[in-house]
DNA sequence: GAAAACATGTAAGTAGTTACATGATTCG
DNA sequence: CGAATCATGTAACTACTTACATGTTTTC
């Protein structure tokens, strides 16, 4: 007997529909600026591509949920997007949603160290370091962009500083393990 | 001026490819035992679908780095894998390449709450509650199977104890920060 | 005797990427 | 005046997923 045939609706909304209804609702009213705000905020747990962004933009006009009008700068076209009241509705019901929430991590780094005991004790120690100095880059990025996040929960937006922190968090905890890790493996070597 | 085109060659291995050869070199002999070993270790930061993992082990023996054989159980047929010479060379190869390190997050959770300020304080918290509730669930998964990755570490293989405390450290990070939030926006609130 | 686990494989579809394609405006 | 930034769009491709398809053996 046949499964049910998969239940994504032509009205559903993918996660990347979200972020641009959600992106338009923080003031980034093109889709040149969504790009620019996704990859000064939101890139270190979320990308989108630009290929994706024009399309999604044109999906979510013609299903009601946002509203673009023309507003050229001289005479380089440029297109203005605004949520409807459907559109702010929408993005309120994804969030309130009491639905599972995923969670996606593909991290080549600890796949490598998952196998590095087939390594020589050396190539693993060096993978480890690594491993350990790409996390500390990554928090040193996310350290860059406190400041701006600060701005932001001063005036009144407090959730980006909320999920910055988390990734700092996340991120300090990746480089802790590393090095309590390479001291063990050094004590266990002498 | 034209781009250079993509560098992938015929012969380069993708990242799923590398978690076959790693998974034979660790025991696992058969299409459907890769896929088990997957599911019990390495999921919370890396998947594969079954969908992949017979493909790649037939590339894997037409390119020389494992080698199958029959070995069917009863009459119920079935095929086991060995690393090759050139195969043990290539995942030690991958492991110890200078390049850059993949690290993809993608979290919904962080995404909702990223956008969060719209919604009313009592959602917001909900949401917050939602999204510590389900890092505290994968919490206990990880914990789970923390046994496991213990003896396999008093057998000499300790790798896949630093990548699971590694994800037990990170994913308390994050229910750390719920958690802080949390207490701070009900301070603030009063 | 039924359900769970073992075991292998493919077809069709989806979500995303990179690269191509074009051109205007601003800044140094 | 050249480079960086602003701005929009599409074609081709890749990786990956779900579901289909089939049958055996073990466990309860």
């Amino acid at each position: 007997m046949p499964q049910i045939p998969p239940p994504r609706a032509d009205t559903e909304l993918t996660p990347s529909d979200h972020v641009v209804l959600g992106m338009i609702s923080l003031g980034a009213s093109t889709g040149y600026a969504i790009k620019q705000t996704v990859e000064r905020s939101i890139r270190f747990f979320w990308t989108i591509s630009q290929a994706q962004i024009y399309p999604s933009l044109q999906r979510l006009e013609q299903v009601g949920l946002i509203r673009g009008r023309d507003a050229p700068r001289g005479r380089r076209p440029r297109r203005e997007f605004a949520l409807t009241r459907a559109g702010r509705a929408a993005l309120v019901e994804w969030m309130r949603a009491d639905e599972e929430i995923p969670f996606e991590l593909r991290d080549t780094g600890m796949l490598k160290l998952f196998f590095a005991d087939t390594l020589a004790p050396d190539d693993a120690a060096a993978l480890l370091e690594r491993v350990r100095e790409r996390s500390a880059g990554r928090l040193r990025a996310l350290r860059a962009i406190e400041p701006e996040a600060q701005r932001a929960a001063q005036g009144g937006n407090l959730h980006p500083l909320l999920t910055l922190e988390m990734g700092m968090s996340f991120t300090q905890a990746m480089v802790d393990v590393c090095e309590s890790f390479a001291e063990r493996l050094a004590a266990g070597a002498r």
